[in-house]
DNA sequence: TAGATCTATTGATAAATACAATCTTATAAA
DNA sequence: TTTATAAGATTGTATTTATCAATAGATCTA
């Protein structure tokens, strides 16, 4: 005879306890007297101890009793802070939220967003974890963050994906740059500059390390053009977007850079995008979800913020 | 749809996240699958929210799931904290042990007898209470302490006394007293001196404090032998034992002492016993515990060794 | 697509739980 | 003492709940 005792016996006891008669507590827990007795005889059979004297004027704790009453509220108390903690994750009050980014969805677009669900739900703990398209779909397998947000649409049939929004790639040097290598930049500080592929080599390449959904496009794409990076006059790997924008800034030489990370420098003319024919710049943003997998409420709200609103 | 979860629910649950399959945390907790399954449904249908993914490869907790385990796990530990506790109080190895004595078997015997079952049960955390023969019996019935050590058999209906060791209220004085007085104390260190009982008012009377069990049957057995505390030349009111003690070693005057507390006092012949026709000296000391209130194994067992054994 | 493996469902059965009525016991009043 | 009263224990029965075996359904692997 080894079994474990239930909530309910505790609930008894613990009442019992409280106003110190079998029948208040039956009243209290809106049982009859004889259900309130079968449960203290099944807990005290449990533990093969007498835990409450009874008496005709007042039932009161044995010793072992005593021992009994605060583990027996800590029980019940836990239980009750495990239904708090649901629903508070189920209002969306409170609870984690653990999404990833890309580089430039990481940067640029996820902290608008998260501001907004932050606004909504301030008990939330927020998390963004940002990284290489590969890490962050690691984690996302992983189980570390629900949502991720990165530059390219991801293979896996473990995947759900969903467009949330167009970058664009574009192809960027300083002016100085361009003028130093024979090209002649316009005027007018957005302008472009039309350069037909075959001219780009003449360029020193900047690109990012491995790993980078935006250096893979850019390779892609120049592919497409016939150009390889080994054709440039020379080559940079930098680690970075940030780093491959100072060194666009620096006027070490071409590089390849979202329309969102380039957007103040572009619009101080500090650097000049090259329309380049038939260089698809487009890039899909797209949120990415394990199949198969439940989302958190506020969860559920940033995807639905991310694929109908912009903030 | 209110119902409150209950632990088979949550172990259930903690078993799939540790082992990632239905089936497999079946096997462990010796069910079958699908009873898993309703218990898993059950507690999702309580809290209102999915816990967990199921899939072919290996079931997963849901955002909901995460935040409950912990949760979870807390209460089941809980559970068996309590167990844990009962068990060590019902092997006598953990737990309070309250009692309390009056002032003599509080400080001559007690002490003696608790440390034979402190040497049994090192993990008992042991509390002696001493004062007042009325004292120690308000917290016996208070359920401040289990037991009570008390040196006159008590009045009241609730209680249930059992003769412990006889104990002896002497008549003493110091040798310097005693010749002062007129009287002429024997040689010999341990002998007594035989004094008529109207003899005895030539001595100066030192008594303890009201609500004394000492000073009650002192008085009585006086007034037995026909005198009165005010037939004495003087009398001095002193609290406690070992004041009383001190004032007759300071030759202060006769006073009643517990055998037991005067001890080495006669063995080094500071103090003579008078011996006083008619005079009872004895006193049973008593072990009081409230009826049908249950003892703790511990009490238990220390009850038994007063009753039976002398450590 | 077939096979394997996991979870969900169903229906029968066993176990538990709850209640009403009754018994026992201890206290209080007559 | 006896009687009345009130609280807990006990018993019998109806109901609910839990469990299991068998099976269906779903999903992944080969």
């Amino acid at each position: 005879m080894e079994e474990n005792f239930g909530l309910h016996e505790l609930e008894a006891f613990v009442t019992i306890a409280d106003c110190g008669s079998f029948t208040e507590a039956a009243r209290r827990l809106l049982l009859t007297q004889p259900t309130i007795s079968l449960r203290i005889a099944s807990l005290e059979k449990s533990l093969a101890a007498k835990l409450l004297d009874r008496s005709r004027s007042r039932t009161r704790l044995t010793p072992a009793g005593e021992v009994l009453l605060p583990h027996a509220l800590a029980t019940l108390r836990k239980r009750g802070e495990a239904m708090e903690a649901i629903r508070e994750l189920k209002e969306g009050r409170k609870g984690p939220l653990r999404v990833g980014g890309s580089s430039i969805p990481g940067a640029y677009l996820l902290p608008r967003y998260l501001a907004a669900i932050q606004d909504r739900h301030p008990g939330l703990e927020l998390q963004l974890q940002v990284g290489d398209t590969d890490t962050v779909l690691a984690s996302l397998r992983a189980g570390e963050i629900e949502l991720a947000v990165v530059g390219r649409r991801s293979s896996g049939r473990d995947l759900q994906t969903a467009e949330v929004e167009k970058d664009r790639v574009l192809a960027l040097a300083a002016p100085r740059c361009l003028r130093k290598h024979g090209f002649r930049p316009p005027r007018k500080r957005a302008a472009s500059l039309k350069v037909e592929a075959e001219e780009l080599s003449r360029l020193p390449l900047v690109l990012r390390e491995q790993g980078s959904a935006t250096r893979d496009l850019a390779i892609k794409r120049l592919a497409d053009c016939g150009i390889r990076p080994s054709d440039f006059t020379s080559l940079l790997e930098v680690p970075g977007n940030t780093v491959a924008l100072q060194a666009a800034l620096a006027g070490l030489g071409l590089t390849f850079l979202s329309a969102l990370a380039a957007r103040e420098a572009m619009a101080l003319g500090e650097l000049r995008s090259l329309e380049i024919p038939g260089f698809n710049s487009e890039r899909p943003i797209t949120l990415t979800r394990l199949k198969g997998r439940t989302l958190s409420p506020a969860a559920s709200e940033l995807a639905e913020l991310l694929r109908n609103e912009s903030p």
